[in-house]
DNA sequence: CTGAAAGCGCTAACAA
DNA sequence: TTGTTAGCGCTTTCAG
């Protein structure tokens, strides 16, 4: 920077204004500095600018796994979300582990970014308070509500029940809730499984607890194992609504393998409208998530957060709006 | 940091050795600063660390799209193997685009990295002299042999070969070579193409050139076109010998749609080894590339590259072995 | 084994 | 509109 100042025959600040869009500079002494600095190939040392302004023109996003196609495009979304603003990102993987996820946010990797788009898998309500950090957060998910932070989610329990009813709609009845976790309240789990219930319901029908499938990871894998199971158990059924894309495809395949037939025996409805739905055979139904909206809200909140004009704004609970995607695995079949 | 020193008794200089695991340092000492580090609750500034001593600490990974499945999965290997190495990862998407490929290699961004590993599709042979940039790189993929730089990739030819010779050993001859790009000869495309004839040729027999099969950007949509294209122009095939794994699963749902059966009429195999293949129905053989091995000798490579006591080492071609995985699409049909 | 002091490249405050 | 100066927090000589 100073060789620039010297051979542009300036000081060292008027080229710092330059670089910068000072907006006070003469336009041919602007044009001189631009001019040295193209000759010169000057680029800005990003670490000091860092140390000077504490602002280092990254951000985090923590998520669980990138081999998790939700999560990639997730990721994808928020990337082109961050470098519209000039941000670029720093993932950190979790593996979904509790620990992990805490050590991630207080780790010395979080101070050198303005923020943190943090999406997590096993902190749960009662951790509300860990992520209450310098750094400022937008949590992801549908593990905390109502933090110390702003928080971007979807309408988990409008978008099930909406997924049931498309389902009740098409005339099934023995629906599978595929993908449950015992137990669980919050928690995209707990959350689509109340929606789901909420549909049947309202529509004055009845549920019958034997059509609540537990999936613990929510991975291909477990989705086909689940499936396994339940077609070994012998209970009958006619409509699946999965609680993510990808057991959904691998509930297909095992269903598939057996013999049924999609959607004429059984229709499917999953969770993410991850690419692959558009492709798998039969093409899968889904919820569109609004992945692309989820991180540009995210990234919009965080900036607000960074450059914080607003500081004491209460944390916002933003949910995004969803929609159903119907695909040849719940056509209804025209006899 | 001053903090701490004054908490501790002792001067900057001693807080600092601590924190780098400076060997002479008296134990008890070492136990006080470590003692005040905790209790004050201090975090080292990374960008003032890295003003210091020019190091970031960060890496980037430049691919096409994280939305490509091989393409996430490299990035979590990568991230595993930086991981290891108290690096973290910067990803930068360039959408497979020539102009942005460059520019991002040349932009600020890269500024604030160590090192990057240069994944590039669109950029070929004529353009090895630009990645010649100040940071150290080490490239990845098949666009590039013997640049200035470090250089890792698979064994292409050896893999198309050892895949097509799989299918041949099964009594296959009409194997469609499956995402060629026409006039490449250097390239994944040029690569696996030669490895495909050399299959034929040492076996000594003859290959239909109207069975090599263009595929442009080898998405799985793409391989859905170029299928439903062969199968309009009625030429008759009992393999597909496919040059990633998701043009393959693209034929193969539309193969199975027009009735074909897999492995009994035409049996497939892919390349890429990415995890839905263990899943798909039926399951798909392909080439393991060495994904892991690539990502972890990249990143070391690219770490001796950084901590540079070896400045002046010629640049290295690292071949990562491969493996054939035969699964359901190419098994031997039993009578 | 520990301390003092210099300076990495930049931006912010102030002065001219 | 531009120049001067100070200092961000750290590591690195060089002395003790």
């Amino acid at each position: 920077m100073r060789t620039v100042a010297l051979a542009a025959g300036v000081s060292i600040k008027t080229v710092s204004n330059v670089i910068n869009d000072y907006p006070h500079i003469r336009e041919d002494t602007r044009q001189r500095v631009l001019e040295v600095i193209e000759t010169l190939g000057y680029q800005p040392n990003l670490s000091a600018r860092g140390l000077r302004s504490g602002r280092t023109g990254a951000i985090s996003l923590v998520i669980p796994d990138l081999r998790n196609v939700y999560f990639a495009e997730l990721a994808d979304s928020v990337m082109a979300a961050a470098a519209k603003r000039g941000l670029v990102v720093m993932i950190e993987q979790s593996g979904g582990d509790r620990e992990r996820e805490l050590e991630i946010l207080r780790g010395p990797r979080m101070r050198m970014v303005d923020g943190i788009l943090y999406s997590v898998l096993a902190l749960g309500q009662e951790d509300a308070d860990l992520v209450d950090v310098p750094t400022p957060v937008v949590l992801l998910g549908e593990r905390i509500f109502g933090g110390p932070t702003d928080h971007v989610t979807m309408k988990n329990v409008e978008a099930a029940r909406a997924a049931t009813e498309h389902m009740l709609a098409t005339g099934r009845r023995r629906i599978l809730a595929f993908g449950a976790h015992e137990n669980e309240v919050i928690g995209s789990a707990g959350l689509r499984l109340r929606g789901f219930r909420q549909a049947f319901d309202s529509a004055g029908l009845h549920h019958d607890d034997a059509l609540v499938v537990d999936v613990g990871n929510w991975h291909r894998g477990d989705g086909a194992e689940a499936m396994r199971a339940v077609l070994a158990s012998g209970v009958a059924f006619d409509a699946v609504v999965a609680f993510n894309d990808a057991i959904a495809l691998g509930a297909m395949r095992v269903m598939q393998e057996a013999g049924l037939r999609i959607p004429d025996d059984v229709a499917v409805i999953g969770f993410d409208n991850i690419e692959e739905t558009r492709y798998s055979l039969p093409t899968l139904s889904t919820i569109d998530p609004g992945r692309e909206e989820i991180a540009e809200t995210a990234v919009r909140l965080l900036m607000e957060r960074i450059t914080g004009s607003e500081e004491r704004i209460a944390p916002r609970e933003i949910e995004v709006d969803f929609r159903v995607i119907q695909r040849e695995s719940s056509t209804v079949t025209v006899l």
